[in-house]
DNA sequence: TGAATAAATTATTATATCGTAATATTGCGA
DNA sequence: TCGCAATATTACGATATAATAATTTATTCA
């Protein structure tokens, strides 16, 4: 995408960037929401759920591990993935204190 | 990027993901921030709170306009930025929602 | 051991995005 | 009208990303 420029600004604000980046991509989010969804840790039925190819879905999965949005664990021939709970809870409060700043006196738009 | 498929994903998944992304990186996150902490609308300034070109700025405030993050509006010479706040709490929605879904029978990993 | 299965990695191609300089546009005051 | 100030647009080079086929690396099971 170019070069994005990281330096001058909050170290805070490009860590919680990078993570949008990457739940910012249908694949990626959807992976997210299965997970959320089936309430538990899913081993390699994600190919199905996706219209893309195994490659690609790796390549998500690492994105997503990546930033921690998801843990992997081996089990047996398989790997088994879920939700890291508590980048979630994280991204939440981010958005949840934002909303509290705001919500007073927006007036002129 | 690189061509992002978006067939066979639900729309409102392929939705999220575009604010989300636009919401996926520094200048544009700190500019959310910014018009936040402000708790008002911010007429010009913003050039001034970035380590970037003016035309940089205009472009990142174009992307956040489009996906409806904020609101421009004429006033005499200046553009005045606010915070779409319906569409910040539709956000926060979407990860409080996928909280609830968890946090019940996460367990493997 | 060897085939089958599952996931990751690599290489490749096409496309999107970043940052900026240069330029254009718009509104306002002198 | 002229020129200034603020913002938007365009064009460009550099870089990042998406998707996939092909390949590789385990792991299980006959």
């Amino acid at each position: 995408m170019g070069i994005t420029k990281t330096e001058g600004f909050d170290a805070s604000i490009t860590e919680m960037a990078d993570v949008l980046k990457v739940l910012g991509h249908p694949a990626r989010l959807s992976i997210i929401r299965y997970l959320a969804q089936r309430k538990t840790c899913v081993c390699g039925d994600i190919v199905d759920e996706l219209p893309l190819a195994q490659s690609t879905i790796s390549r998500h999965l690492a994105e997503l591990k990546r930033v921690g949005l998801i843990k992997g664990t081996i089990s047996g021939s398989t790997i088994c993935y879920c939700i890291n709970t508590v980048l979630l809870k994280e991204i939440e409060n981010f958005f949840a204190s934002y909303s509290i700043e705001i919500n007073k006196n927006q007036n002129c738009c």
